[in-house]
DNA sequence: TAGGCCATCTGGTCCT
DNA sequence: AGGACCAGATGGCCTA
């Protein structure tokens, strides 16, 4: 049974029942310009280390002329500062088409990654959870737990009084919350799920 | 210090 | 040809 097949009876929903839908379309990727600076920290890409960045509004102008541009949907135009571009420019003879291709699918990679970030951070903000960050493995699964109790509830399968009866020992994942996860009825939950 | 988590690089594969 | 996606490798940061 596929995932579509499985999904086919559930109701339908307009576009407004759906907020994140919305906060998708904000332009949170921004234009951000990351500088790699010599010995910096462990990504040398990543705004999470800012402390070893610099803006490119401090470029010098004629490394701005090898700065790679990349437009992304709907947020603008985004310029990153590679300096491997330069270094792989700067290359020899057939090498040099080679180094900036790879180059250019490193940066590629990079907003990729930046953006399943991105919707990480957007699951984890509609999942309940107590203030420590869920990792990205506990975030799917506290996904999976929460859909799974809201379209419980959405379709009345629980009862008042009966909550988790189909699942003996199972209790709401809106209580606390804490990784490890553990398996009840099939499915992988974090202990989070669980009340000892 | 070991282990978990994460970001990035890289080469391969598939698709347009 | 070039982009998207994926998985393995690598190395840094953080915490128990």
């Amino acid at each position: 049974m596929t995932a579509k097949t499985e999904l086919s009876s559930w109701p339908d929903f307009s576009a407004e029942d759906f907020p994140l839908l919305e906060q998708s379309k904000l332009g949170h990727l921004g234009s951000r310009t990351w500088v790699k600076s010599p010995g910096g920290g462990q990504s040398p890409y990543s705004p999470r280390d800012t402390g070893h960045y610099a803006h490119s509004g401090s470029m010098d102008l004629s490394l701005e002329k090898l700065m790679s541009v990349s437009k992304l949907a709907d947020s603008g135009v985004r310029i990153e500062m590679d300096l491997d571009a330069v270094q792989a420019d700067q290359g020899e003879g057939g090498n040099r088409k080679q180094k900036r291709r790879r180059v250019a699918a490193n940066a590629r990679e990079r907003r990729r990654m930046h953006g399943l970030n991105k919707a990480f951070d957007t699951l984890r903000s509609v999942i309940p959870s107590n203030n420590n960050k869920l990792s990205k493995y506990d975030t799917l699964q506290m996904a999976q737990i929460y859909i799974q109790e809201l379209s419980e509830l959405l379709i009345g399968v629980v009862k008042p009084e009966g909550r988790g009866g189909s699942r003996s020992g199972c209790t709401s994942p809106l209580g606390s919350f804490s990784p490890e996860p553990r398996e009840c009825g099939g499915v992988f939950f974090p202990s989070s799920h669980f009340i000892d």
